[in-house]
DNA sequence: GTGAAAGCGCTAACAC
DNA sequence: GTGTTAGCGCTTTCAC
């Protein structure tokens, strides 16, 4: 059997209460008792039972986190901002990969409720009403990580993908490519879809019809990457420009291309989206839209303790700032 | 308030013990009443609460999980591994990063017990005595996952890192280069002392001298790799062949030899270590050793699972194989 | 400043 | 097959 509460209090010949109060660091305490509670808790090597004292204060000082992929290089490191500021505020994690299934996500809410998580972070493509629903009758605080809802009414952390979209695009029609190509994945998702848009915008605000062949649409990976430069090339006179919905995609496009004998930037550039580590361990290096990942992570999470602390917020839908960064994978100009 | 097993007892006209046998699934309950508990169940939304599950059976379902660092390539796929195994088993996984701070991980292996967790899946660099002492001492099983404490003593996940790094360095040796060079990071942890022993001994084999100035420690990062390369071609009749301690190492030393107009297979050979993901995304592609991840991760909480059930395992200390995989950062022969 | 006692929501004997 | 009844280890009034 474990020491209990009671073993320590019955040691050092207080009650249960004043045993408590220590171990809370309630200041009503004599400080001779609380060095002798100390001293007996250290004696018998007491240590608190987090789910008792759930139980009895309704808080289990653990947050729920629902993930696509932990595996993935950008989701990873939205991991890591959320986990960090978690620490920060005495808070842990319990994570699970939803891989983005339906019935899994669905899943993982309801048992993240079930262990009484006192808040839930929430990453994921598509917010289904029936996501929204639950979501919305949440026993506790929800934040969405760099993910959005369509009815924007829960709270959530992202960038402004339309514009980030837009100015890529334009970045590269100002480097000469009236409709450069864009390649991302299949998956509809709201994120997914502003992206579209601001791409679109641009072209269209360089007067131009948007070209369907020239949205290449497939996975969200490398050998993606790869599989779409090999397309782009067989295209007749196709645009020597190329913006990826994901740095990974641009890395595969780019080695795709290269393979090819068609370099970057010289024959096409290359334009990605994240600004994960991968746009730096590439050559040439990658041009690409700074999302902050691990900030939005932790802002979320920052949000999210705002909320269980019952503390005001005047602005729910946080929209980060994001940046273009130009490296080598586009032209100099 | 919410609503509690003893509402749909109440509601249902039966006991709180028929409610709890129909939500565990205990076969003792004739179907009639069965069907009439699950009815009210879904009328009132009763869900079970499983802290105070956890508190009456002594059993949270989750588990620890200590990381160095999530946001890394090579631990998110290992935790990917592990929660997707917890998940099959039912389990939950706390996820915490440790930054391989001794205070840290300490505290945090204090924290998983008192938050009552099943069992623990340990990753880190440096144990030491007091790491042992608290996890031997462990009220529940611990598994260590791609990590290796000097007395062997508690359960863990491996391969055999002395034999992949002999092997790499042999490869490197027979393609003709007879002391390559070895990158890798400061770092003292058993993993790395054994994949140095296993590149000495094949240095040794080869009946040479070991060149200190041919091991270069720094950091496990892509920076230091290229930090690395920069550093070696100052190196005087340096040897045409480096092995790095890693897959992120090895693109930095691959790039940093690039930009400085080497080239890779031709005038160096580059050889890397874990086969993460990277190993595909360059150009050239790197030859390196396999080290499965997700497996060693999958392992270890599968072996985590048998404690957990008192099952009883033969081989406490497991090696998983690893291989060699050619690409084309080595040369063909 | 400290103690007594009533729960928190559930499981697990044990009895019938 | 079903109900009764102790806890599980803690927090939290409420007294004193």
């Amino acid at each position: 059997m474990n020491v209990t509460i009671y073993d320590v209090a019955r040691e050092a010949n207080v009650s249960m209460a004043t045993v408590s109060r220590v171990v809370n660091g309630n200041p009503n305490v004599k400080p001779a008792t609380r060095k002798k509670v100390l001293n007996t808790i250290e004696r018998l090597g007491y240590r608190p039972n987090a789910v008792a004292r759930g139980l009895a204060s309704k808080k289990t000082t653990t947050v729920g986190v629902i993930i696509p992929d932990i595996s993935s290089i950008f989701f990873s490191e939205l991991a890591r901002g959320i986990d960090d500021i978690a620490t920060m505020y005495k808070y842990n994690i319990i994570l699970s990969n939803s891989d983005q299934n339906k019935d899994k996500e669905l899943r993982l809410i309801n048992t993240m409720f079930e262990k009484q998580v006192d808040g839930l972070i929430y990453m994921g493509a598509t917010i289904s009403e029936e996501h929204v629903q639950q979501l919305k009758t949440s026993p506790v605080p929800v934040a969405l990580a760099a993910t959005i809802d369509a009815t924007e009414t829960i709270p959530s952390v992202n960038i402004d993908y339309e514009q980030a979209a837009f100015e890529a695009t334009s970045h590269l029609i100002n480097n000469g490519t009236k409709h450069p190509i864009y390649v991302t994945g299949e998956e509809e998702s709201v994120v997914n879809e502003l992206k579209y848009k601001g791409y679109e915008r641009a072209i269209t605000e360089a007067k131009q019809a948007v070209n369907e062949d020239y949205v290449i649409k497939g996975e969200f990976s490398y050998e993606f990457g790869v599989q779409a430069a090999n397309q782009i090339i067989q295209l007749k006179d196709y645009p020597k420009a190329v913006f990826a919905a994901t740095d990974e995609i641009a890395l595969g496009i780019i080695h795709g291309l290269q393979d090819n004998g068609v370099k970057v930037p010289e024959d096409v550039e290359v334009f990605g989206f994240d600004n994960t580590r991968l746009a730096t361990m590439v050559r040439p290096t990658l041009t690409t839209v700074v999302q902050p990942m691990y900030d939005i992570g932790a802002v979320a999470m920052r949000l999210l303790t705002k909320f269980m602390n019952k503390e005001n917020v005047d602005e729910q839908n946080v929209v980060l700032p994001h940046q273009i960064v130009k490296r080598n994978s586009t032209k100099q100009n």
